[in-house]
DNA sequence: GGCTAATTTGCAAGCGGTGCAGATTAGGTG
DNA sequence: CACCTAATCTGCACCGCTTGCAAATTAGCC
């Protein structure tokens, strides 16, 4: 997403209003890597001006996303996240605290798919799952890391399972 | 999922009855490779037991989905299918006509992942985009293709976008 | 300062999905 | 085979998320 300042051109630009609202969810969005969903942005945001409107909120984020500057991400269990990285990159959600953090991954072309039939392939979408550093250093101090593997760093017994 | 006769066998051995409303959705489900969404179940449904429940077909696919024999997919778009292959294997869906459409990878572990930051995968599921078959013949019928290229085949100028 | 179209707001309503309670029924038992 | 009971089905009310709508407000141009 651009920064504020830029959007604020770009929404000018197009005939669009600027207002106090809209500047705040801009700023609120800017670099954000937390993934938030409406409603925590609608926390936020009425603590910082209170009486903002759920709907505007809604409208703003679906006019962001409309005009490419945000993404939406439909995290497991469903609920609707905003993505304001709107490069090429993918994501790793956490099993236990369902937290997304942002990977990226450039070597997609090496992936050897079957049974495409046909489909030409334009873009991908990774979701990774497993434990986040911070789940997992709380599971290593109560019980041991058994034998779980990697999917990304392959152990040595490769293709051992299933 | 496992064949009709199977899951009669599962479920009763649960303590669960077996009703023909559950088995009409098992023969519905197997070998299903449309994912279909709960509404089109309910209407192949409908028209073979006229007066079957919305609320049983919700019911019935929830408890084969939390008995691992049924894979909830959240397509793009918002909308929930239900995908009764539960092997490790991925989607492809289509911009134009929506389908989802599975694909097998093997060589997920080659792929590089920066920015994971501690995280450890234990799974990925992927989601490609692009046109099916189908859908492509249509455009390459009217339209002539343009330098499109496939990310699962690198064209030559490789590393060339972006 | 004034004008006008864009925006905000609150509320009603739509949609997908679930909780509930009463009616029904699968399937074990004698 | 009739009976019994717990599991299931059904219909409806309801919930959470999201959008449509219309009146009130306001950004931004003159």
């Amino acid at each position: 997403m651009l920064a504020p300042a830029e959007l604020t051109r770009v929404f000018r630009a197009r005939g669009l209003k600027v207002t106090p609202q809209r500047q705040l969810l801009f700023t609120l969005l800017h670099d954000n890597e937390t993934h938030p969903t409406v409603e925590a942005l609608f926390a936020t945001a009425s603590k910082m001006m209170p009486g903002i409107s759920l709907r505007t909120v809604y409208q703003t984020l679906n006019d962001l996303a409309a005009m490419g500057e945000l993404q939406m991400v439909q995290s497991a269990g469903g609920s609707t996240r905003f993505d304001p990285n709107v490069t090429e990159h993918h994501h790793a959600q956490c099993d236990r605290c369902g937290e997304l953090h942002d990977v990226y991954v450039d070597d997609l072309d090496r992936l050897r798919v079957r049974n495409l039939d046909g489909f030409q392939t334009e873009r991908a979408r990774i979701v990774f799952s497993g434990l986040c550093a911070a789940c997992l250093s709380k599971t290593t101090r109560t019980q041991k890391q058994s034998n779980k593997r990697s999917i990304t760093k392959p152990s040595s017994n490769k293709g051992a399972n299933k």
